[in-house]
DNA sequence: CATTTGATAACG
DNA sequence: GTTATCAAATGT
């Protein structure tokens, strides 16, 4: 396998998590079908999670249980984990060990494989394939047990793609958390601005300065 | 806007 | 061990 392009460890080991979340837009999340062959798409969308201080995040106020756990290991792992009794979430871990970060990835715009990901999705206008985090997964084939795997191995990964200029990003509120009171108001989400495939269209924050 | 079911948390 | 409450969404 040629992993060149693999983001390395130290991509996803900081401590801004914020950041990591706004450089994985553009970035490639591969996942090779059972045959082997790559199936993937680009990132459009993706939320930071900041760990014991977000009212949003599993791992608020330090919570630690069978679930969560890997977003307590190092940065580079991926954290599955099923929600509302059917859809899988795909988070990239981030961060140090001990440092309980992780970047939900929302969206991405399918770009190998895409007869694979239709096969999987059923019947669906091109840009219902991939918009939502929900969806994502099943387009990409991943499951629970992708849980705690490594972002360098074969299973999936992230690679260096395409250059997001600052001025096609755009910021604002994070989606379904509602329950998180305050925290719920953090510019945390991630989009690029205008692409179709990002899951719905939401208010802007202005970004500061 | 109703739906869905696994994971958690709070019990006993 | 049992029970109650809730959840990083989707499809209609």
């Amino acid at each position: 396998m040629h992993a060149e392009r693999k983001l390395s460890p130290e991509f996803y080991i900081r401590e801004d998590t914020a950041k990591i979340a706004r450089e994985l837009l553009g970035k490639l999340l591969v996942v090779p079908d059972e045959g082997g062959h790559r199936v993937s798409g680009m990132i459009v969308e993706t939320e930071a999670y900041l760990g014991i201080g977000d009212r949003a995040a599993h791992s608020y106020g330090g919570r630690r249980t069978g679930r969560n756990e890997i977003m307590y290991g190092a940065g580079g792992q991926v954290y599955v984990f099923f929600v509302y009794g059917m859809y899988y979430q795909f988070n990239a871990v981030a961060g140090p060990a001990e440092h309980p970060h992780a970047i939900l990835i929302r969206a991405v715009e399918p770009v190998e494989g895409i007869e694979m990901i239709r096969e999987r999705r059923g019947k669906m206008a091109d840009h219902n394939l991939t918009s939502g985090p929900g969806k994502l997964c099943i387009a990409l084939g991943i499951n629970r047990s992708f849980n705690g795997e490594s972002l360098f191995g074969e299973r999936s990964w992230i690679e260096n793609f395409r250059d997001i200029s600052k001025a096609q990003i755009a910021v604002g509120k994070r989606i379904g958390i509602d329950y998180a009171g305050e925290d719920a108001q953090k510019p945390w989400r991630f989009w690029v601005r205008g692409n179709p495939f990002v899951s719905k269209p939401r208010l802007e924050i202005s970004q500061q300065t």
